[in-house]
RNA sequence: GCGGGCGUGAUGGAAUGGUAGACAUAACGGACUUAAAAUCCGUAGGGCCUCGCCCAUGCCGGUUCGAGUCCGGCCGCCCGUACCA
């Protein structure tokens, strides 16, 4: 099997060591192989008691280059799946394109190029960069989501949750995007402009489909108590996205109605402190403050400026609380005969519970900053458990209630259940848990998504696209050289009769949030061909994904949305399950550094010389300066492209130079110099192995009496083998490496000895070192396996190496002494030398017998196998 | 503000409470070479009175025979998030 099909070129005759390892021809060479031998392939249903795996990186949206950090997101699952696929496993490792969104849509304005043609072109470059890192991916279940065979069944999966109540169609007040001529999801609103566009959002009013992910709400917050294999910090921001808060709704009298309005609904969670009230706030949003507004021009202005102030310039600017005083004022549920005003608050959200709030400064900051610049009255309600109430700021911790009527004597706690019951028993308000989850708006007035399967009828309203209609395919014949949702401006393709009464109807123009595509293409994989959206026996085979691997940008959004999908899923009987990643793996991001020129131009690295005391133009030999190391992004032009370091160093040299150093969850540098070294070592570790299969070592038989250095080697390999599949099962790829880096160089002194039955350690510790790195450098560990035992299994066929318990354990142990915790000398021993033999070595080794001279040994401390310490008087 | 994470050589980092700095990068010295690259060998936390000792994992304290690791309190950095009532 060698000659340059299989990676070598022969530098000069046989069996020269100087023999260098030809990726170019290498690489190529096996992964046809492994297509050819179905290496990789499963079935939907594999065997009954074959044990699954199914692990899954975030499939990418296919922008036309395929960048650094996807090369680490998907090299780290491939390390698993190549592992667990050693490990006897059935593994499903798929690949796919989010490829629905609005880039599409962009070049098709920009250059005219229709927004198929442009995904389709993109996602065949960037399936041929992720052929060529030779990941061990089922190709054969690959699919786009903008193809009718998967966003049909995406509509059918919709229909089936409007049939469940699960989606239904509301007037709503939506967060607009003027430049993109697009609802945003509330998530989707970034400091109040729009997440791709940056444009200031504004509102509108419009008819809207929603998924109703509050009803899950609580499921979807104790469920996260289970998702042991999540990252701590995942759950705490969903848990804080989801928001559950419980507390009390209080109604509040106006004195005065005013347009119709005579009560004020707020939302509290400390009515324990109603006595503490000074003032009663709404936002300006709210339709009372619209009212007052409709009549007071000073209002009017103050609402209007609340709104052009917006999130901008004043978040940055200032934080100060600002009010007007709308003249109306509120009774008291508890204190009858008193009132207090209502202002016009710009702290008060109208999209947070009821968009009202009772003001009480001494319990909350914000109230009391408030009370204080408008001079308003705060009164003391709490007293702290170990004094009096501060007064000069806010106490918002536990306490005694004081100066509260029938509250008085109370903690807050108490008096929290207190306060409940009497707002019930006088129907002044009553207890409610308040979440700030809200529903998800899944309408988008763009072409390139998913139609929403429904038509408008004037006579049946909102009708399900049937059945048998399924999927609604998007026109292809559609103009981009007018503003607004190109499906609305096509001649004939909305227009279709009611599927219900026959009369002249609407097709829905609107598409799916793409965050719904993305939202089950997981359960779609186990069976990518399936008449129906899920095939049951596949994914209750498959699922929950045993592992996930993507960035932390989606801890919130996309995983939230996915949890909530399984869940409606389950309910409408497409799956099995509520949760769909039983583990999650976030990396962290590939940085680089950034390099300008003179004039402050961005520098491609490729633009830059490094030098040892700084960099230069290449072409010009101009001065650079070297900037930040940061996330590579456009932009910064800090960027490596994938494609250039696979051409140059080949997909073997990236892989390992992604797994090196760098815990895969920490932030990693990418730089030349560290690639170079990725290189280096495979080529050393090939030159070694073959100088082991040239040298007959795999002929060599094992010798009856093991000798020394054999043993040596032959216990260098087995812990590796330990220590690699420890490193892999914790997700240290890094420590893998460097175990890997231990045994080579290990190898690397054998090969430079001789010894009797050497030899066959040494093969043994060749054949381990290509199947301990064949799932991180898989290439080169087919070639050197193919150079050591011509015409045997590959590599990616092989079994994982098992240690041998027995050569787990040193045959000799350094043992550190210690007096009173400092380390004085090491001696030598069996692992399971006898604690009083131990002992006395220790004492007797000359730097320790040197010290402990003249002093008197207290206790002595004996921790087998690790270290003896005398604790001593005197 | 709140939540999470992290502070270890020049750098990335390693280290079940048990010899701190594995492994790698960069650096330096040597071999090979006409020379360079590549390769191979070697050096390397700081200090001192150098067969040894002292200091050293952000700072201060505690627990322990023994702390990078556990506990308490500071300082700093990073990420996320926020007028959430």
């Amino acid at each position: 099997m060698s000659g340059p099909s299989s990676g070598i070129t022969q530098a000069g005759h046989e069996q020269d060591p100087g023999a260098q390892y030809d990726f170019r021809a290498s690489e190529p060479h096996w992964q046809a192989e492994w297509t050819r031998r179905g290496c990789f392939d499963v079935e939907d249903v594999p065997p009954e008691g074959q044990p699954t795996y199914y692990v899954l990186e975030m499939f990418p949206y296919p922008s036309g280059q395929l960048h650094m950090g996807h090369v680490r997101n998907y090299t780290l699952g491939d390390v698993v799946a190549r592992y667990r696929r050693a490990r006897g496993y059935a593994v499903l490792h798929p690949m796919g394109w989010d490829a629905f969104g609005l880039p599409a849509e962009n070049a098709a304005r920009e250059r005219g190029v229709h927004p198929a043609a442009w995904t389709f072109s993109n996602i065949a470059t960037m399936r041929e960069t992720l052929q060529r890192l030779g990941f061990s991916l089922n190709w054969d279940r690959e699919f786009a989501t903008c193809e009718p065979r998967y966003y049909g069944h995406q509509q059918k999966l919709f229909l089936d949750m409007m049939a469940a109540g699960l989606a239904e169609r509301r007037e709503s007040w939506v967060n607009w995007d003027p430049v993109d001529q697009t609802v945003l999801a509330n998530e989707q609103v970034v400091d109040g402009r729009g997440w791709r566009s940056g444009a200031v959002v504004e509102k509108k009013q419009l008819s809207q489909w929603f998924l109703r992910i509050t009803r899950e709400a609580p499921a979807l917050l104790e469920a996260l108590d289970g998702l042991e294999r999540w990252p701590e910090r995942v759950r705490t921001m969903q848990a804080r996205w989801i928001g559950r808060s419980e507390g009390a709704r209080v109604r509040f009298p106006l004195m005065a109605p005013e347009a119709g309005i005579d009560r004020l609904e707020v939302f509290t969670t400390r009515p324990d402190t109603l006595f503490g009230m000074s003032f009663l706030a709404i936002a300006p949003e709210h339709p009372l403050a619209a009212a007052v507004a409709a009549r007071n021009e000073a209002a009017a202005g103050f609402v209007a400026e609340c709104r052009s102030l917006g999130t901008s310039e004043e978040a940055i600017e200032t934080a100060e609380k600002r009010g007007f005083d709308t003249g109306l004022r509120v009774g008291h549920p508890f204190m009858p005969g008193i009132s207090f005003p209502v202002w016009i608050a710009n702290f008060v959200l109208m999209e947070y519970g009821t968009g009202a709030i009772f003001g009480c400064p001494c319990g909350d900051a914000r109230d009391y900053e408030f009370a204080r610049k408008y001079d308003l009255p705060i009164p003391l309600v709490v007293a702290p458990p170990d004094g009096v109430p501060p007064g000069d700021r806010a106490y918002d911790g536990p306490g005694t209630l004081i100066g509260s009527g029938f509250l008085d004597g109370l903690d807050t706690e108490a008096g929290r259940r207190a306060a409940i019951v009497r707002l019930e028993e006088i129907d002044a308000g009553h207890g409610v848990v308040n979440w700030r989850l809200r529903d998800w708006g899944v309408s988008r007035q763009r072409y390139w998504g998913c139609p929403i399967p429904v038509i408008h009828c004037d006579t049946c309203g909102a009708v399900p696209v049937p059945d048998d209609q399924l999927p609604v395919v998007l026109p292809e014949d559609v103009r981009f050289d007018l503003p607004g949702n190109p499906l609305d401006h096509h001649p004939t393709w909305k227009h279709v009769d009611c599927p219900r009464c026959g009369s002249p109807a609407r097709r829905e123009t609107d598409t799916f949030d793409t965050f719904v595509d993305s939202s089950w293409y997981f359960a779609r994989f186990t069976a990518p061909n399936a008449a129906t959206p899920t095939s049951r026996a596949a994914a209750d085979r498959w699922l929950p994904v045993d592992q996930y691997v993507g960035g932390i940008e989606h801890a919130i959004l996309h995983l939230l949305y996915a949890r909530f999908f399984t869940r409606a899923m389950h309910r409408t009987g497409h799956l099995g399950l509520d949760e769909p990643f039983a583990g999650l793996f976030t990396q962290g991001m590939v940085n680089h550094e950034s390099y300008r020129d003179a004039d402050g131009t961005w520098l491609y690295p490729e633009e830059v010389e490094r030098r040892s005391n700084g960099a230069v133009r290449r072409d010009t030999g101009g001065a650079v300066t070297i900037g930040r190391v940061e996330k590579m992004s456009k932009s910064r032009r800090n960027t490596v492209a994938p494609s250039a370091i696979i051409e140059r160093y080949g997909a073997d040299t990236a892989r390992w130079f992604v797994l090196s150093d760098s815990p895969p969850e920490r932030d990693m540098e990418w730089t030349e110099a560290g690639v170079a070294g990725a290189a280096r070592f495979g080529q050393r570790l090939f030159r070694l192995v073959a100088t082991v299969a040239a040298s007959g070592d795999t002929q060599a038989a094992a010798p009856d009496i093991v000798p020394d250095a054999a043993d040596r080697m032959r216990r260098a390999t087995h812990r590796t083998i330990a220590s690699v599949t420890e490193a892999l099962d914790g997700f240290t790829f890094n420590v893998a490496v460097a175990r890997l880096h231990e045994l080579t160089n290990a190898l690397a002194d054998a090969v430079r000895e001789t010894a009797p039955g050497l030899g066959h350690a040494r093969a043994e510790a060749a054949r381990t070192l290509c199947l301990l790195s064949a799932p991180m450098m898989p290439h080169l560990a087919e070639t050197m396996l193919a150079l050591l035992e011509p015409g045997a299994a590959l590599a990616a066929e092989r079994p994982w190496p098992e240690a041998d318990p027995a050569l787990l354990v040193a045959r000799q142990v350094t043992i550190a002494v210690q007096i009173m915790g400092k380390l004085r000398g090491t001696i030598e021993t069996a692992p399971d030398e006898a604690a009083d033999r131990v002992l006395a070595l220790a004492e007797a080794e000359p730097n320790v017998q040197r010290l402990l001279e003249g002093r008197r040994i207290v206790k002595r401390i004996h921790v087998p196998g690790r270290i003896v310490n005398f604790v001593v008087a005197g």
